[in-house]
DNA sequence: AAACTTGGCAACCGCCGGGAT
DNA sequence: GATCCCGGCGGTTGCCAAGTT
């Protein structure tokens, strides 16, 4: 037997809401308190639309719980790292960002973050690096870096201090060997920043990241989280200037750091001997032992 | 100023999964 | 187990405003 359509199409509007319409059905599910059938919404509320309209109208848009406007910088960042996790499971991606619909991370994953994500030389679906001609030179890593960072591209740092950095346990996955150690954030993240763990932070060294500008107050937070036992599990260092998310409800947390955030910070390593610690430096993208 | 193009967003469509019968 | 119903999801479309020629 075939399927019904969803209601009857014969009489019922479609396109834009009005006013009146949507007036009509806040006001019929904040006095039912949610608690009736979709189906029956457009008839009790006196709507001519199908409950699958109504539906969709009050929970991308009438719902009053929902934040307008543009996805934060954070935001952003976060919908590529679950999209990177997830794929287009825009629900469960919304389901993370509290505030946000499905329909409105998608729409924003279509017309911007796509075209973001290019234009960092990043695949949009595989979030793999977009393979480009010179095949000597691996060119993700550093290319993205320097696009980030928006400064001319450093020399390439020598094997030797890259060798150094990827003794740190952090992750600088130059010349495509070794994956990241932390699984966390796969593909876009972990193939683009290191990563390190919480306690492995010793000490914000100065107070360097209180020099960026919009993204000072994560330098609290990652002190705070290297002082105490961190709620986190890891720290995934990322270039956007803006990638402080403190308390999302990840399964394994996360805290997303600004680069300027941890410039010149240090780090333990390994054991934690002497030997072991790093500091974090811009030029080169790495940790580098001392 | 008008025509055309592009981009962004709200809404629709069809399918799927889960619960109820 | 089969069928029905409903809510939810993801892909796609269409409209409109802004930008460009």
């Amino acid at each position: 037997m075939g399927r019904k359509p969803c209601c009857d199409k014969v009489g019922l509007k479609k396109g834009p809401w009005t006013e009146e319409e949507d007036k009509k059905l806040v006001e019929f599910i904040l006095s039912n308190n949610g608690h009736c059938c979709w189906r029956a919404v457009p008839k009790l509320a006196g709507l001519l639309r199908c409950g699958k309209s109504c539906r969709l109208r009050w929970t991308n848009y009438l719902r009053p719980d929902l934040k307008r406007g543009l996805l934060s910088e954070s935001e952003e960042n976060l919908v590529i790292d679950l999209h990177a996790q997830l794929g287009n499971r825009w629900s469960k991606i919304a389901a993370r960002l509290p505030g946000r619909t499905d329909n409105e991370i998608k729409n924003h994953w279509n017309t911007h973050i796509k075209k973001k994500l290019k234009k960092m030389g990043i695949d949009p679906v595989t979030h793999e690096p977009i393979s480009s001609p010179p095949p000597d030179h691996e060119p993700h890593h550093d290319q993205l870096v320097h696009d980030q960072l928006q400064g001319p591209p450093p020399e390439e740092p020598n094997g030797e201090t890259l060798e150094k950095s990827t003794t740190t346990n952090t992750t600088t996955n130059h010349e495509g060997t070794d994956p990241p150690l932390n699984t966390n954030s796969p593909a876009f993240n972990t193939d683009e920043v290191p990563m390190i763990q919480p306690h492995e932070i010793i000490a914000p060294s100065a107070p360097h990241a209180a020099a960026a500008s919009s993204s000072s107050s994560s330098s609290s937070s990652c002190s705070n989280s290297s002082s105490s036992s961190s709620s986190f599990s890891s720290v995934l260092f990322a270039s956007f200037d803006e990638m402080v998310v403190p308390s999302m409800e990840w399964a394994e947390p996360v805290l997303f750091l600004g680069l300027d955030d941890v410039l010149g910070w240090e780090f333990s390593c390994g054991d934690g001997g002497e030997d072991s610690r790093a500091v974090f430096d811009q030029e080169v993208w790495k940790m580098e032992l001392f």
